[in-house]
DNA sequence: TATTGTCTTGACAAATTTTGTCAAATATAC
DNA sequence: GTATATTTGACAAAATTTGTCAAGACAATA
């Protein structure tokens, strides 16, 4: 249930003694919706780690990639055959597409 | 926007002189559902990816592995950091999960 | 060209899922 | 204890997905 982007994004914010109040404001949604983000509980908006990037002094490339990384988890989590399905989408990708 | 599992079908139908209405029936779905599915413009479900392994006399791992591919390209696919991401999933389903 | 059979397309409402909001419950600090 | 911060769950609104259907396009054949 936990994600990487979540776990990262409660780290800085914690480190930075910022509550999930301030968070929420900037990012303009309800507490209760941070919370669930860092817990993995509520999906991130793709559009919303770039704002949390800013709004945590944080890379922006490096939040958005433990996005993706979350997202293609949530896809091949349970699955007898990901790691197969994960060799041929990598290849896949190398080339040119 | 063509899927991998769609092509597949698409091959193994037409290979056995089967009608989109047969399969269709087979699979009690409309006739346009498995036109749609075959050219990927529609999601397969993966319930349904088991039945048609049997009605096409295919492997069914192979075509569930198909399956779990298109999910899984269809959340990278446009994104800059897709390379990224897939290694650092595919580490972290390498141990143990 | 008309006819027949196959496949494709698009529109539509029903069903499902996702989303935000809120209040109450819980936890933490003082 | 009080005060502040976080978590939880319920709920309706909004958005997405789903199946159904009819009409259109295409191909072969007479």
């Amino acid at each position: 249930m936990a994600t990487q982007l979540g776990d990262k994004i409660r780290e800085l914010r914690t480190k930075q003694n910022l509550l999930l109040r301030q968070v929420a404001s900037k990012l303009d949604v309800d507490t209760s919706i941070i919370s669930k983000m860092e817990r993995g509980e509520r999906p991130i908006k793709k559009e919303q780690v770039a704002t949390l990037a800013e709004i945590l002094n944080a890379d922006k490339q490096e939040l958005l990639t433990l996005w993706l990384a979350d997202q293609v988890m949530d896809v091949i989590k349970d699955e007898q055959f990901a790691d197969e399905a994960l060799k041929s989408v990598t290849k896949k990708i190398k080339k040119g597409k």
